[in-house]
RNA sequence: GGGGUCUUAGCUCAGCUGGGAGAGCAUCUGCCUUACAAGCAGAGGGUCACAGGUUCGAGCCCUGUAGGCCCCACCA
């Protein structure tokens, strides 16, 4: 009885099945073991906004191909999976889920609000959990977390109440970016600056006791003049100089407001006087704190203009644009309108275009922080892979301001922060202060003010471990190993991870970050929503199974490129499995019920021999791959041998001892041992990339050992090594090769076979080709295959062709047109003379062969040797033919 | 303004420390050969953007030019 795989490979039939299985045997599951070596890694959580796109499917095939190969190295590999509350983008998400149903979030209150979400969360963390699972992540669910968990939450206030107590919290009235569709502060980092076509308003403001007489102001945003409490012209401004100290009236609003001078002014850039605006415009912001000015703020939370805008009031603020511009224009005092592109900043997760506010907010102190994780990478205790993004985190660093984390939304972790009802003192503890340490005052309130979603997951390497308490697990399995992650998410996450690191734990949190690309649609083109050009990874795990997927993931793409997704390159990945598949059913359909068993060396031939020694050469080249973090090399590696070297080649040559088993049983056993051994291998340094088809094909191949993930990554083993016998078999196929060639140039008829003569004076080769004889036959099409030492006995008109070290004769007879073997004789003569053309150039070249190191000399040499002998043969056949 | 990255076969991209240009898809020619037509065997197709330099030797290292993309940055 042979052991049948299914007809046809179909992955819906293996994945769910293979990944139940795993999970109930606990596969994944890792403890704490001191006799072995723990390999760690977090998952970047999933928001619990929607649900898995392409680059989660990226994300994690690379961090589950780098946890299976440790794991099968013996490593104690930990992969810790968790979803992330991403405070504002889930706010935003319920509260719109809330609108629909005609619910306004204010009425539900902040208590209902919350616990709407939470149920938000169960259902989207499930729907993420589920769609991981399809993808064949071995990470360990049974430690699942999530930012908002207890431990997590616990972590975040531990490390608010030490930051606040060791100085680096402050809460500060400072300018920050405020999205006025949100209701809530942000981060630098939370800014992105899009390029808008705008207007340049050119405005003219009467300078008081110069009847007559106006300064020419610029402004890209009119409407916040209402709050200009200056003019600033550069001090070395010519034009200017004889008017600082004077004041112009600020029209419309009739305010007096002083001329300045300041360096920040560009004297080539617009008319090179600047209205000043403190409370709306970073850089004005600092202008007034030098020349102490007045800060008034004209904006409400909402983006209306508020009671300081006198006429305007209650206006939105681009309905407040339009009519100052009017009013402006009527009254004369507007000079001109210019097109004007500039940099707009908006609100990453709703794309509102972002004020500058002066707010009361909760800040983080970054200078000190920052430095620690400025040496890791510098000293190389941290490293990137690729290089490149040192510099894009080292720059970003030694430029960090201050972290803003406040946010005036209801969603994420409370400040722990409270504030005396009586004294206004404010006391940063874990839970409610029972009274107020300076006034005694029992009554005590909460800051309003959630933390940024980044304070928490810059805590996730050891949060998710047990810290602030010191656990086992802690201590074993921290610091992790390797973070993989988006390039798009250094700044917001690996940065803040790293000094969180360093700060709490006294350690770098990882040593390594495994940075990739975006995955972008066929046409180059970012995946979004609003193109809708968004490929779900569900729908093609359905189409074309997992195996595909992860595998075209991590294929034809260099480390930290974004990559193009299209069909076409799932569906080459998935020929691949089925190629696997169907080589795999070959195998097993042949192998004995009784297995296969070592056989005695002296049975092993040529191509066994080859195929043992390129398989172990494989093995060890996918490892040193595999450490350097070249997934995408080491599993083209092991593509390319199981089906250029396996399939096409191994298996051919196999088939004549399995067909003949009746006449040689030892032959057939030999043969499927080494088939049974070389896939095993091979299966083995699949496994990480295509987890799921290698499991099952395993299963049947070696039924006795409980799985293939669990079982141990090849090792090189020096018996294996062969490098004669792989020097015979790169003749045999070069002689196939040209026998294929040269038949297909000719027209011969398929099935037309042949004698074919090896004549060569190489007794390694005779006794190599010898040995396998039959088994080539068939890729010969011979009918026989003769070696011998000269063409005693051939016939004159035979085709010749010309290989290293041997010429072959195939008696073609009538077949041959001596016109086109006329022909193929002489474009050969051409190729070789250009060959030993290119080596004797090279040899004659004495700096050449004084300076290159001396295995290329002498592989010059030999390349000369080679191909003399092969010339003066085909020049001998040429001679024979009268030419 | 600063930094990064890309320009290689018709298309999409590999090419690790410099030593004779590769893959997948597409095209063309034969094949339903008892694992696989999602396959087998063959073939065509590239002055590796351009110009210099270093080197015995450059797709790869250096400089510059042109074009594309990305990130950072307060030019109103």
């Amino acid at each position: 009885m042979s052991r049948e795989l299914e007809k046809t490979y179909d992955p819906k039939k293996i994945e769910e099945k293979l990944y139940d299985k795993w999970c109930k045997n606990k596969y994944f599951h890792a403890e704490v073991d001191r006799s072995r070596k723990p390999f760690t890694t977090v998952m970047p959580p999933p928001n619990i906004t929607g649900k898995l796109h392409m680059g989660h499917a990226l994300d994690n095939t690379l961090q589950d191909i780098l946890i299976r190969y440790k794991r099968m190295e013996g490593y104690n590999a930990l992969w810790i999976p968790g979803t992330d509350h991403a405070a504002i983008s889930t706010e935003v998400k319920v509260t719109n889920q809330l609108k629909e149903e005609g619910i306004d979030k204010k009425e539900l209150g902040r208590e209902g609000f919350l616990k709407r979400t939470w149920q938000w969360k169960e259902e989207y963390a499930g729907t993420i959990e589920a769609q991981l699972k399809k993808l064949g992540v071995s990470c360990d669910w049974d430690r699942e977390r999530f930012t908002m968990d207890e431990g997590c939450s616990k972590a975040v206030e531990e490390v608010f109440i030490n930051l606040y107590n060791k100085g680096y919290i402050y809460k500060g009235s400072r300018i920050i970016n405020w999205c006025p569709k949100c209701k809530t502060s942000l981060s630098d980092a939370e800014v992105v600056h899009e390029d808008q076509e705008g207007h340049f308003w050119h405005i003219k403001y009467p300078i008081v006791g110069m009847e007559g007489q106006f300064l020419e102001i610029a402004t890209t945003r009119p409407e916040t003049m209402l709050g200009d409490t200056a003019i600033a012209v550069h001090p070395d401004d010519e034009r200017y100089k004889d008017l600082v100290g004077k004041n112009v009236i600020l029209p419309l609003v009739n305010r007096e407001i002083p001329i300045v001078a300041d360096y920040y002014v560009d004297k080539e850039f617009g008319t090179g006087a600047v209205k000043i605006t403190p409370a709306h415009d970073p850089n004005d912001f600092e202008v007034g704190k030098r020349h102490n000015l007045e800060e008034i703020n004209i904006m409400n939370d909402d983006g209306t203009i508020n009671e300081n805008g006198g006429k305007y009031t209650g206006m939105d603020r681009y309905e407040a644009r339009k009519a100052i511009v009017k009013d402006l224009d009527e009254q004369g005092y507007l000079v001109k309108v210019v097109p004007h592109v500039h940099a707009v900043g908006t609100h990453d997760r709703c794309g509102t275009t972002v004020e500058p506010l002066i707010k009361q907010q909760w800040f983080v102190k970054m200078d000190e922080l920052a430095k620690p994780a400025i040496e890791a990478v510098k000293n190389g205790d941290l490293k990137f892979v690729p290089e490149r993004f040192d510099k894009i985190y080292l720059n970003w660093l030694e430029n960090i301001k201050d972290w803003c984390i406040s946010r005036q939304i209801w969603w994420g972790h409370r400040i722990p922060a409270y504030y005396c009802d009586e004294c206004g003192e404010v006391v940063v503890s874990r839970g409610m202060p029972e009274k107020c340490p300076h006034c005694g005052c029992t009554h005590l309130t909460q800051d309003e003010d959630t933390l940024d979603t980044w304070f928490s997951s810059a805590l996730w390497p050891f949060s998710t471990l047990g810290w602030p308490d010191k656990t086992e697990d802690l201590d074993y399995f921290y610091p992790t190993d390797v973070l993989v992650t988006g390039y798009d998410i250094i700044f917001f996450w690996v940065i803040r991870m790293v000094f969180s690191g360093y700060e709490h734990t006294g350690k770098a949190p990882f040593h390594t970050v495994l940075i990739h690309g975006l995955v972008r649609d066929s046409q180059g083109r970012k995946m979004s929503k609003s193109l809708g050009n968004g490929i779900d990874p569900l729908d093609i795990i359905d189409k074309y199974g997992a195996d595909a997927l992860r595998l075209t993931l991590v294929t034809g793409n260099a480390p930290g490129n974004d990559m193009r997704f299209y069909n076409e390159r799932v569906e080459a990945s998935r020929n691949f499995a089925n190629k696997v598949w169907n080589a795999s059913r070959f195998i097993l359909m042949n192998m004995k019920d009784t297995g296969v068993e070592k056989p005695d060396e002296k049975l092993l031939n040529p191509a066994d021999k080859w195929i043992l020694s390129r398989v172990n050469t494989l093995a060890k080249d996918v490892t040193e791959n595999m450490d350097k973090y070249e997934l995408g090399i080491a599993v083209q590696k092991v593509y390319d041998f199981i089906w250029d070297e396996f399939c096409d080649w191994y298996v051919e040559l196999a088939k004549y001892r399995i067909y003949h088993g009746e006449e040689d049983p030892a032959a057939a056993d030999c043969v499927l041992w080494v088939l049974k051994t070389v896939l095993a291998q091979a299966l083995k340094l699949l496994h990480p990339f295509m987890p799921f088809i290698t499991e099952e094909i395993y299963s049947a191949l070696v039924p006795e050992e409980e799985s293939l993930m669990m079982s141990s990554w090849p090792e090189y083993r020096e018996d294996w090594n062969d490098a004669e016998s792989e020097d015979v078999m790169e003749h045999v196929k070069a002689i196939v090769k040209g026998i294929r060639n040269t038949r297909s140039g000719m027209d011969v008829a398929n099935s037309r076979k042949t004698k074919v003569y090896v004549v060569t004076e190489s007794q390694k080769l005779k006794d190599g080709i010898e040995a396998l004889r039959d088994s080539v036959k068939p890729l010969m099409m011979a009918a026989d295959v003769l070696v011998q030492p000269d063409k005693a006995g051939i016939e004159d008109n035979a085709v010749s062709i010309v290989v290293p070290d041997a010429v072959v004769y195939l008696p073609l007879e009538d077949l041959v047109d001596f016109e086109q073997e006329r022909e193929r004789l002489k474009k050969e003569e051409e190729r070789l003379s250009k060959e030993i053309r290119r080596a004797e150039g090279m040899l004659a070249n004495e700096k050449f062969v004084s300076k290159a190191p001396e295995a290329k000399v002498q592989e010059e040499r030999d390349k000369l040797e080679k191909y003399t002998s092969m010339l003066a043969q085909v020049k001998e056949r040429m001679a024979g033919l009268g030419l």
